[in-house]
DNA sequence: ATATATTTTTAGTCTTGTCTAAATTTTATT
DNA sequence: AATAAAATTTAGACAAGACTAAAAATATAT
């Protein structure tokens, strides 16, 4: 059984990167969770002991399967919670991460798995962070297609489906290059076209141009 | 602000009958909280020195102000948490206790009021047991089931959960009747009967029929 | 009322997680 | 390659909470 503050150790260590591979130093850890060095290398001793984490001194530190699962289920926790505040509570996405935070350490996989069901299973969180299943597997859906995305949501555009040259000259024509910030003023689901704002200017774009484009979420 | 013990033992204190008046003592708070009588003494010092308890060595403890509002808010959030387990995750009561026990160390008063509200207000937990407001007021409760009734309570008896002849047939014999006063004499705690007194006659009643008979307390 | 039993407190130790200050290792610079 | 700078670890201390064993206070029984 993890206490609270190996679970935050555990998150730090995975958010710092080591979803990758590239070990995490130790300044890095402190500095995330506004503690000393000294105490994260005590802790990482521990964690290290209890196979949490794969640890050489002076050589940082990265998480073993066990130290990854542990983390990523701290994550899962973290999120659920916020959707369930904002979506159900009506908290407004700023002032959620607080309460989150303490809710993230709720040992129960009973009540975790029920929550995600009562919240009919969503893959983001409010601030469009995916959500992590039960074995720590995020779905690859950062991508989604723009017309999938709903009103209020903004996106930043990734990529785009059809790349023949009048798509693309559309696309310049509006000024929508990657990296373009998209907000989803309305959808008309007559026609399914959409009202979007980009770049300061609003335009109306239709359900095959919306369906040809690729976009993260980025907050609702 | 309180640690997760700190509040453990307030609650404790409150719950081994410090909403009354007299003191708990350091054994009582032991047993009640699985822990050694030393450590209680050191617990009961800090708690002090807090304000939250009026402590004096040897004689006991009891709660101040402070102590019986921080201990009703913990009471309070047990129960709030208890009904939404139940009845938005269709948990079982039986399951509930062990993860309210972790969830009533949330620290949002936000929190606390947005889940009152989310569940409708509920007067009363799934276990039957009333849930203070934010000041640590009960509602006085106006009906509870006679098994829940404590030793030297006079009750009135206002209404039945279970309406089968049989059962009515059962209080027509004993004239157990809507408006009859029953003062529970002792409560045997192996197989929860107890002995009332009604209608100046004395009466061995088991759990089944005390489950099923709803009073409201008139004086104790 | 006095000896005995029970309850409560004290004294000292342990673990967890943190800190500061000093020592050591690694990295960067010349 | 030698040295300065930065990062990391060690050593020693502290606070919170808990424990054991022993001492002190209170309650009980004869």
């Amino acid at each position: 059984m993890t206490t609270f503050s190996e679970e935050n150790y555990l998150k730090a260590i995975y958010h710092l990167g080591n979803h990758g591979q590239h070990s995490v130093s130790t300044n890095a850890i402190a500095e995330k969770i506004e503690t000393k060095a000294s105490s994260v290398t005590d802790m990482l001793r521990k964690l290290a002991e209890k196979d949490y984490v794969d640890y050489k001194k002076y050589q940082g530190v990265s998480l073993t399967e066990k130290g990854r699962l542990t983390a990523t289920n701290v994550i899962r926790k973290h999120r659920l919670w916020e959707v369930f505040l904002v979506n159900k509570l009506d908290f407004s996405w700023g002032e959620v991460h607080d309460i989150a935070e303490q809710l993230e350490h709720i040992k129960s996989l009973k009540l975790t798995n029920a929550l995600d069901a009562f919240l009919d299973y969503p893959s983001h969180d409010p601030h469009g962070d995916p959500i992590p299943d039960a074995d720590g597997n995020f779905k690859k859906i950062s991508k989604i297609v723009l017309s999938k995305a709903n009103e209020n949501d903004i996106c930043v555009c990734v990529g785009v489906n059809d790349s023949s040259s009048g798509f693309l000259k559309y696309l310049d024509k509006n000024n929508i290059a990657l990296g373009a910030e998209i907000e989803i003023l309305s959808k008309e689901p007559f026609d399914d076209s959409m009202n979007i704002n980009v770049n300061g200017k609003s335009l109306a774009i239709s359900k095959l141009i919306s369906n040809n484009l690729y976009v993260k979420i980025r907050s609702t």
